[in-house]
DNA sequence: CTGAAAGCGCTAACAC
DNA sequence: GTGTTAGCGCTTTCAG
């Protein structure tokens, strides 16, 4: 028996030599057609200028020969890579991993395919991520990091593709995709008010985060309008949306003199809502009786947890389509007007509030 | 005031028309400096042998210009993308997606870039994934997908670079990094057994994965040791890992008559746990009191549910690492023994079982 | 319909 | 130390 043969003795080119022989090349699929690169390129592109007897002797040795046409070349030639950089904050947050989806299908449906990179919402790694569009690396970006961050990028380069996507602020000239963040917030808590609190608290995060400041400011306007000054001793931020941030605001919030402690908590994410159930559970808190809590983004999790999660959802899968639409959009068409666009949200009102 | 000058009037290059002019070159910076092309590359790349002098020279004019590498041409060049692909079932569980966050830490510190691919699992779509390795999209892969799908790649391409991870079969000749799934379903098992409880049931999931087909194993055999036969009726298999599908279960679990019933079930991944316990709850049965619930994975969710999740614990960060350092390694030397390495799990006990 | 040839922008011999 | 030059493998005019 030989030395190694792993495989069948199947005796195509592809069994026989994969990994070992050097790759063949467009110009070696040529010769052996006896055609010339010119015509076997037009064939692999799928021109219509070749005779169809030439083009199935080229697929034929194509199919035999396993050949693959080897981007790294093409990409040169055309000046593009056909990639699509996703810059998110978290990628473990199923918020944003619901995006993404969003975002590598339509991607994937037009040809591209997504690097993905996790910025921590650090402007320094942001910043080094988007330069690989000027290193022609990526042929534009999909930024869902805060909006402080983005004005960075949008100071230095403006003339870049790249969109936001959740996150976006009107005044920088970038088209981006997200929901109206004030009006969400404010539903949220004109719920809570109808069903009776008073008292109602805001989990928040980092107002580094423009969607955090317009959930602050519907909350806010949402309590004055039903004659409600809204407290500082209410509002919290935190800076990340882990469980965990969740629950440690919420038993904070319940240390405040029961006449001023929160009857109801309205957290700007569902994971952060999920950790505040545990967290008020933990300070013997039942909830919606002492409290009611609602959340943002309806991620599955807030329908199987105990009790539902009362919650906003946001159409997280088509956020993601639509920033990669717009992306692409202005690959054809590079000097179009940016369109702004908001996607509606919805209340959905579950036992915890 | 002229068309347009959304830019402040900074007169660098950079500033000046980024995106409008033809991006320039090596050459032209060459030219510029009044070097040649050789010398900027050696700058670029760090190369020793650069007098002092015209290094800065470089530098300086590369600051100046804002030029940037074409990665396209030297990927061509050097013929590698510096991109590692990683292909999962599913990254919208929160279990690859920690794995997910392994790998890239690794790729990154040692400059490569991530091509995420979700596969959903589906063959043929793995497939066309992988075929971004031969067409030198990827240098290398790493693949989470099931045993039976990494059976096809490898039966084509053992030769190609790439590892496997979470999902493996040592048979393969692939180099791989897991758990070791039959112990730890036979120490979950093991527990709920200890704990007094005798109708275990298990929620698997798609036996096209070698981690199931353990689990399912170490848990019969769990049962077998404690003089208990392992009934079909007990073992459900499920083929998405979602929240739903474990409710769906563990209700239908349930429905068995009373002598039958389950006291205990051990669901292979916390997603399916979270959902047993909603069914249980929906079918008011008391957690852990009438069924014990036992989970796998630990994530994050595990210790913030009610009640919280007893679960085996994988290092989910470590098993991505080291795939990443594995595939790395393989670069590094094509033709070295191929290691398997099996990381350590660990049973944490919470209040659900 | 097909072929010849000119690069895409970079790296790495190989000279000097 | 530095420059010259030959490609990497492909797409795309431009001829015919």
């Amino acid at each position: 028996m030989p030395l190694s043969s792993p495989q069948s003795s199947d005796h195509t080119p592809e069994a026989a030599g994969e990994g070992a022989v050097r790759a063949d090349s467009i110009a070696a699929v040529a010769q052996r057609v006896g055609v010339s690169v010119a015509t076997v390129s037009r064939v692999l592109n799928g021109h219509a200028n070749v005779r169809d007897a030439t083009r199935a002797r080229v697929l034929a040795e194509v199919e035999a020969s396993g050949y693959r046409i080897n981007e790294l070349a093409r990409n040169l030639r055309t000046a593009e890579s056909r990639l699509l950089l996703t810059m998110v904050p978290d990628f473990g947050n199923p918020f944003y991993a619901e995006i993404v989806r969003g975002i590598d299908s339509v991607a994937r449906q037009h040809g591209y395919f997504m690097l993905l990179c996790d910025t921590g919402a650090d402007a320094g790694r942001e910043r080094s991520y988007f330069d690989l569009l000027r290193r022609h690396r990526a042929d534009g970006a999909i930024c869902l990091d805060p909006a402080t961050v983005q004005h960075a990028l949008a100071a230095e380069s403006t003339a870049l593709p790249w969109v936001a996507c959740c996150e976006y602020d009107p005044a920088m000239g970038v088209p981006y995709v997200g929901i109206d963040n004030y009006r969400a917030a404010h539903d949220a808590v004109r719920h809570l008010i109808a069903r009776g609190r008073r008292r109602v608290a805001l989990i928040n995060s980092d107002e580094h985060y423009g969607y955090a400041q317009q959930r602050r400011d519907g909350w806010r306007d949402a309590l004055a309008e039903a004659g409600i000054a809204a407290r500082d001793a209410w509002r919290v931020n935190v800076n990340c949306l882990d469980y965990d941030a969740g629950a440690q605001a919420a038993a904070a919030l319940m240390q405040l003199p029961a006449t001023e402690a929160p009857d109801a908590i309205f957290a700007v994410s569902d994971t952060l809502a999920v950790g505040v159930l545990n967290g008020l559970r933990g300070v013997g808190r039942r909830v919606p009786h002492d409290v009611a809590v609602v959340g943002f983004d309806d991620l599955a999790l807030a329908a199987q947890i105990d009790p539902p999660l009362t919650t906003i959802a946001q159409p997280m899968r088509e956020l993601g389509e639509t920033a990669a639409r717009l992306l692409l959009r202005r690959f054809a068409e590079p000097r179009a007007r940016v369109p702004g666009v908001l996607l509606p949200h919805r209340l959905v009102v579950r036992a915890s509030g």
